[in-house]
DNA sequence: TTTATTTTTTAGATTTGTCTAAATTTTATT
DNA sequence: AATAAAATTTAGACAAATCTAAAAAATAAA
């Protein structure tokens, strides 16, 4: 059997997905802007799409997934972030030169090769992008951006923005190796003057102040 | 850019390079036959195939690549026979679950993925069936298939196949550990009587005769 | 609430790749 | 050489995806 569905298709179910995330809502010339195209061409589609019933329609009213629409989107957002992670960790891409490449290998149809890809890469959670990777029945798992003082023990978590942008904090940071897209975990919680042991891969501990740490926010998954 | 030709065409491009290798010359039928299409279909194709400078045709005389067909054809061969090999050796599938998925795979259009890919393979020579990977040149190096009396030493070899197949030659070959797919190097050859040493790795050297040699084929590289 | 503007849909073409049925050419048999 | 059979090509049609131009509906402005 080949795909189920034309990666034309495919491209227009995750089009419309990801402007519903963002909108809530979306429009026609939303999709035809989005996939470089045309009203009309988006029209002819949305028939299609609602014929193979995978989209709720009705002219001039609009359009949204249904539930199998919705799955069939998020098994190619799978696909596409599975394949960005491929390239970078395993094939040494740049993640600014692979969504290109991602946008054709995601309409590869076979299930069995995506979920042997995701066992390969030991499941990872995320895309180069920080993206969330859908497992095989469409569920992610949320990454959860908090400041240090509220990341949990032992919870490996990655750099992802400094609230405060002065100098004398970065020049701090900059001294501890702390910069975005650092890698750490919090070892100790002093509840004295709730200062925090770091714990940052083949270094040894530091120490950080109570107001260094509500200023560096780290993302982690689950 | 997309890709330069679409799947439709580099099908037919593959199919006219196989039929060309194994009979010489192809015909409307063998291309029908083997792409599972109409003769009609091929004739459409072959017209535009020569419009766009990849083949040589004169309705009703032939037809056959010219370089720059065999070049896109070759090119997708590699493609093919990577992905295969990546699937078996680095998403453990069987020799025999690869084709279909790879009859997909070829159609993507990064070289540089290709080449990358190539590289995390480790360059291989021959795909899970046996056979050739073309280079990003194009070319290929031959794999030679000699009996053991003809190999040259240290030259690493697989064992292809049994020519007398007695069970008389199969239980010696057996008590000295040699069956299909033995990597083996003849380590000397004794003028005295033609008898050979063999080295297969993690055990110690055997001798065989010469009559037993010249009934042991292998394949290698280069 | 008319009128104007924007959005969306329809009507009719176009391109690519495929098909069937019929015509043409080549090849094989009397 | 004439006829039969097989291979190949043409003619005309169709499905999928796209487009332009025009019509219809919804929305915003006056
Ligand atoms: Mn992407
Ligand atoms: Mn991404
Ligand atoms: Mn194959
Ligand atoms: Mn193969």
């Amino acid at each position: 059997m080949g795909p189920k569905y034309s990666s034309s298709r495919e491209n227009y179910l995750k089009a419309i997905f990801h402007l519903q995330e963002i909108h809530g809502t979306v429009t026609t010339n939303d999709v035809a802007n989005e996939l470089q195209t045309r009203p009309a061409s988006v029209t002819d589609m949305l028939k299609k799409l609602k014929a193979q019933k995978l989209l709720l329609y009705e002219k001039y009213k609009g359009f949204k997934l249904n539930t199998e629409g919705r799955k069939v989107a998020l098994q190619i957002i799978r696909k596409h972030r599975l394949w960005e992670y491929f390239l970078v960790e395993k094939l040494r891409f740049g993640w600014d030169e692979v969504h290109e490449i991602a946008e054709e290998l995601e309409h590869i149809s076979s299930k069995k090769l995506i979920d042997r890809l995701d066992e390969f890469l030991g499941f990872p959670k995320s895309d180069p992008h920080g993206d969330p990777i859908p497992d095989s029945q469409g569920r992610w798992t949320l990454t959860r951006q908090v400041d240090l003082l509220n990341l949990p023990i032992n919870q490996m978590a990655e750099v992802s923005g400094i609230g405060d942008q002065s100098a004398e904090i970065l020049e701090l940071l900059n001294h501890k190796h702390i910069a975005l897209g650092t890698r750490l975990e919090v070892k100790k919680k002093f509840a004295f003057d709730n200062s925090i042991e770091l714990k940052i891969k083949n270094q040894s501990p530091v120490t950080i102040s109570e107001h260094v740490a509500k200023n560096v926010f780290v993302k982690y998954d689950e």
